[in-house]
DNA sequence: TTGAAAGCGCTAACAC
DNA sequence: GTGTTAGCGCTTTCAA
């Protein structure tokens, strides 16, 4: 059995009250003496507070609740220890939910989520193209959370937060520009999830770049995945079926299902296709052929947003919403190629 | 707000032992009638117990405790997304802590943890070499816990749990061995962090294997990283420079360091030098030259964490701690090569 | 079958 | 400066 202010304040021969106070990190009225002989006792037993109990009451804890789709994915990871380390230091912990894709699941996760009396909420899973229905109830479902709301990209909600975005549209015209830039007229897309907002701002780069440079759509060319390197690896003998000279893959991860197949196809990159990829996962550069791919800054939107969430939880006025974007940078290495 | 169990009374016309009853899942002496009632007024109004004040009463959460040290090993995330995975369906969630190699820490973090009313712990983090005072601090703190722990090493925790171990000098050894097998004398070892267990384990097939064979163990064929593709990227010069025909990896993350390394240096693999990795991370299979590498069942181990963890929570009767191992399986790619 | 009441551990008025 | 008390939302005796 735990030690309890009860048990402090039995053994100081003082009220509970006064316990809580003396223990208490804001200024109070306790008498320097009496401090000192509580600090002195609970140090002793070891005492640390109920958390249950101090969440009944304060109505909040010293939980983050955190909701993404997949942590396998380099990408995801880094940036949920670079959270977790800003949070963790000031005594958050984050209570994880993975989540697979589907609207109905998302607000009974919710109701789950809202029950744990978390204290600010970061939505890190990736946006969807919902109906106006289904917004409408998951907006309805955070909103009844009454807690701050983090999201990574612009889910509209109107509660109190930062939609953390990346200007996912601009890296793919970036990508796309490069392969042109390079001479490629004939550009394949492996693209993510059709139903991600994320994808289809990749794609709108994609075609932006396109038609810039007078080159026709032609959307036989592009072919969608679901952002896991085995899709990559899959589409690859289709994508090349269309006879691509290069080929612009929404992330890294099938960029690498690509490298897979091609080995497996005998067919060398960039010698007879260039690859660009998106994210810059640790291992775009440990390839034979080193990944030409779209960079994010990970860590400094991690760390944004634990110092954010921090904020948000921490600071009693209310801040509303607002959005901060990052931007992307290409980072050439070996993967594409003049022709 | 939230609505609570008093505004379901009052509605419904009951007191709040009847809607507490009539919510339970346990068979309880509500009429039908009532129960039906209750259960339609706490839909209506989408009623979720609060979890704190559950807590509190029921001195346990719906909260798993999860310790590692790092995310980003595709190894690890795995593992932390499988066991998950298991316990999310009974309705538990994962409260991460992650830490830094530190004793001390380690204890500190644990008051944290035990603060947090949790139902149970997984540690899975790398053991250590304790001095006898560390261990018996660690395993205090870990008893006053009062919960169920997992362990992924043989941590011998006092405790209620399961220890879930892997066979590390097996997989050093067969490694080892294979490498051997394909007539390398002079074989490096690029090996992890000392101070863990499954570090010296995995040097001890090593040496197993290296003596069986007749080949005496050379000191400055090891080198010491700390498990990160940059470590292994910064040891293999020192490692080559040995004039070694093969290198064990402890993992595979410091193998695609070292891969990252041949390429700069021009040294290609398995031409020059023969890798074995340990993990069986994905990437493994997706270089130019695929890595040949210890296979851990990762799925299997986290899917047995979960539903072990889960047993121990649900099952009200004590069971003692028990262990389970696991064994390693060489999985033949590219890497290796016969001289 | 249902209700009243106590109590889980803690905080915060309010009283002394 | 310190103690008394109410109450956070819920479960669980014990009475009715």
């Amino acid at each position: 059995m735990q030690v309890t202010i009860k048990d402090i304040a039995r053994e100081c021969g003082v009220s509970v009250a006064t316990v809580s106070m003396a223990l208490s990190s804001k200024k109070t009225r306790v008498s320097e003496k009496t401090k000192a002989k509580v600090i002195e006792v609970a140090r002793k037993y070891n005492y640390q507070p109920n958390n249950a109990a101090v969440s009944l009451v304060n109505k909040k804890s010293k939980l983050i609740g955190i909701v993404f789709n997949d942590l396998r994915n380099t990408h995801i990871s880094s940036l949920f220890m670079e959270i977790n380390n800003v949070v963790e230091k000031r005594g958050y912990s984050l209570v994880c939910h993975i989540i697979e894709d589907d609207g109905a699941v998302e607000c009974d996760l919710l109701r789950n989520v809202g029950a744990g009396n978390i204290s600010a909420l970061i939505w890190a899973k990736s946006l969807e193209k919902y109906t106006n229905e289904e917004k409408k109830k998951l907006n309805d479902a955070i909103l009844q959370l009454d807690v701050p709301v983090m999201t990574m990209d612009n889910y509209g909600f109107a509660c109190e937060g930062t939609d953390v975005v990346f200007d996912y549209r601009q890296g793919g015209y970036i990508a796309t520009k490069h392969l042109i830039d390079y001479g490629h007229r004939r550009i394949g897309c492996v693209a993510g999830k059709k139903n991600y907002q994320v994808t289809q701002e990749r794609l709108e780069g994609y075609k932006m770049a396109l038609q810039e440079a007078g080159i026709s759509y032609d959307e036989k060319l592009v072919v969608y995945g679901d952002y896991t390197m085995n899709s990559g690896y899959m589409l690859f003998s289709y994508i090349m079926g269309k006879k691509v000279t290069a080929i612009f893959s929404m992330n890294d991860e099938m960029a690498f299902g690509i490298y897979r197949a091609a080995r497996m196809y005998g067919v060398s990159i960039p010698e007879e296709v260039s690859v660009v990829g998106f994210d810059n996962v640790p291992f775009a550069d440990v390839m034979q052929v080193p990944l030409t791919t779209i960079g994010i800054p990970v860590e400094e939107i991690g760390k944004y947003i634990g110092e954010r969430t921090m904020e948000l939880i921490e600071c009693t006025e209310k801040k509303g919403r607002n959005v901060r974007e990052y931007k992307p940078q290409l980072l050439l290495r070996g993967s594409t190629r003049k022709i």
